[in-house]
DNA sequence: TTGAAAGCGCTAACAG
DNA sequence: CTGTTAGCGCTTTCAA
């Protein structure tokens, strides 16, 4: 029986022109079964006759994977941003998609998972990256049954077998030991404001350090959305107090950028008068005169271990032995030169 | 009838617990019939008990949406190449990615369409970017009956109704211009090696408009891969030949990068001695000493067309009576200045 | 090596 | 406003 017109063929249609039972013809596609070459030729003859592929919805209700992982960008700067200021999404998302690409699957930026006017869309499993804290995100996904993977941990959930941890100690460290060689005395922290775990270790790290090296600290929190003009009009306050730093710690790039614009306002000379660095790294940094010494998230590596983490978890594994980390490295550059050994 | 355990909540279940046939499970979550307000309550009190989630596939498999868009990238550069060298897909991925997710749909890096390993994905249609020539995977997504939109068209098929053009033309045109004014008058174009439309109409725009202004012209093709290195030594071997190009244009950024390399080693003042300007940008172009003048190809207007042709495609409506056109624009820096009027 | 048949979980007539 | 029921297209036992 031919195929119905204005209708796509079916595994149903392929089999009356094959004169074969559908489940040879799912078996061909699924490769499940062993089949005879003759009917697999014929198989294909027909399916190619009439224009058939499998229907990747039907093929999966079984209870069989989509081929598609999910990924969530939690900050809310994510995407949103202009080019300069969203750099680690993008470099996280591509990495994320070619690494998973490479498996055969895809990669999927799921609609917002708390409105529920977005569609529900199937995956095997999602990744988040930047978790709040009991990041709701995390929470819906895992009531829908997805299995997740997170980039950073959530602060709430520090022993969650199933993130890719992002050790922020030793680059700190070299951070602050760099700028304490360099005479620094009073350090400034302007952090951004998401409760995430790089803006909190990050600032727990610093604080600890200060304490520990006599170094005062004055830190502050500022709304990521603020960007160059809002770290630009603190850094001046802070810069013309009776108390100014002679160090300011960035978290974003782009209040790196407004305090560099601060103190040219105020002729500091970098580094000389004032050391600069940053929590992570753009062409903001790079391309800023001077340069700006920063820490390289290593997104590329975050975001390949976790394709591969969560593909482990995908296949029922238990959680490796020994948590996956990615440790982030400094780059230095003059606006905080590195100690010469 | 309670949930069996080690399976997930089915409508069923719901029903059951609710006291409703699951067609009135069904409605409440799809809503496409009015249900009584303590019908909703009673089956949503249900659902939240028993953690249920109505599973995408089934409910795509009645020939429903399943609320994705497919993304292809097709020059052979995209995703794998380094940061710099593909920023002209990241932008094009985020702004596509931010259009999607604001219509409530995913958007999906679709696994490579012409490898049968790779995983069959569901997807309601698909953007492929710069497609090539008759493009494959064009014709194959069209043969899974998944409706296709191209940002840029496939030379081969100039009359699409379903693709967002990128007019050059204006472009290109002011650029040489531009060039005409500042003196030149031996041009040379080292383009890249894809057989796109951005590769193939620049370069005829090129040639006839040097024709008609009686430059002298000599094209060149070179694969993007060669990078900067590649084109160093074309652009060497060009500057030292008897006709040496007093004006070159290149493709990539890369290119760019490598002329630039090439015009120092000559010792040669940009842009007194020689003008460069690429067909495309990226921070290679942006932050070169001396920066150099590109086009930009606008690529989030490309992006958030190509999501609006899309969903008007898949709403069953006609094209469009008069095609979606972007036309980029120049960015001028001083390796080729703008004249003024 | 192949076929028959029972669903997978949900949607959408149709009936009330 | 709600229930019944017949599939959607495919996978997967169970038989042969």
């Amino acid at each position: 029986m031919p195929q119905k017109i204005g209708r796509q063929p079916t595994i149903k249609d392929v089999a009356a022109v094959a004169g074969v039972s559908i489940s040879t013809v799912s078996h061909v596609y699924s490769r499940a079964r062993p089949i005879s070459p003759e009917t697999a030729a014929r198989v294909t003859a027909a399916a190619d006759e009439l224009g058939y592929i499998p229907n990747p919805s039907a093929a999966s209700l079984r209870g069989g994977q989509v081929g598609i992982l999910g990924l969530v960008l939690r900050p809310r700067n994510a995407i949103h941003g202009s080019l300069s200021g969203t750099e680690t999404f993008t470099r996280f998302s591509g990495a994320a998609a070619a690494a998973t690409l490479a498996t055969g699957r895809g990669l999927l930026h799921v609609p917002n998972v708390l409105a529920s006017r977005a569609r529900r869309v199937a995956m095997d499993g999602c990744i988040v990256m930047g978790p709040y804290e009991g990041d709701e995100v995390v929470i819906a996904l895992e009531k829908r049954h997805v299995p997740v993977v997170c980039a950073d941990i959530d602060p709430a959930n520090p022993d969650d077998p199933w993130a890719v941890r992002v050790d922020y100690g030793p680059a700190t460290e070299s951070l602050l030991s760099a700028a304490l060689a360099l005479g620094a005395r009073r350090v400034a922290l302007i952090a951004g404001s998401e409760a995430n775990n790089w803006t909190r270790s990050t600032k727990t790290l610093i604080q600890q350090w200060c304490t520990e090296a006599g170094v005062s600290l004055s830190a502050h929190n500022l709304y990521e959305g603020e960007g160059s003009v809002g770290a630009a009009g603190l850094a001046y306050e802070l810069l013309t107090s009776s108390e100014a730093p002679d160090t300011i710690i960035v978290s974003s790039t782009r209040f790196a950028s407004g305090v560099l614009a601060a103190a040219k306002r105020l002729d500091l000379t970098i580094p000389e008068d004032l050391r600069i660095c940053a929590l992570t790294d753009s062409a903001l940094t790079r391309e800023a005169s001077p340069p700006i010494t920063s820490l390289d998230l290593l997104l590329e590596d975050q975001a390949k271990a976790c394709v591969d983490l969560l593909i482990h978890r995908l296949s029922g594994s238990a959680p490796t032995a020994r948590p996956v980390v990615v440790t982030p490295s400094v780059r230095w550059r003059s606006s905080l030169a590195q100690i010469e050994n």
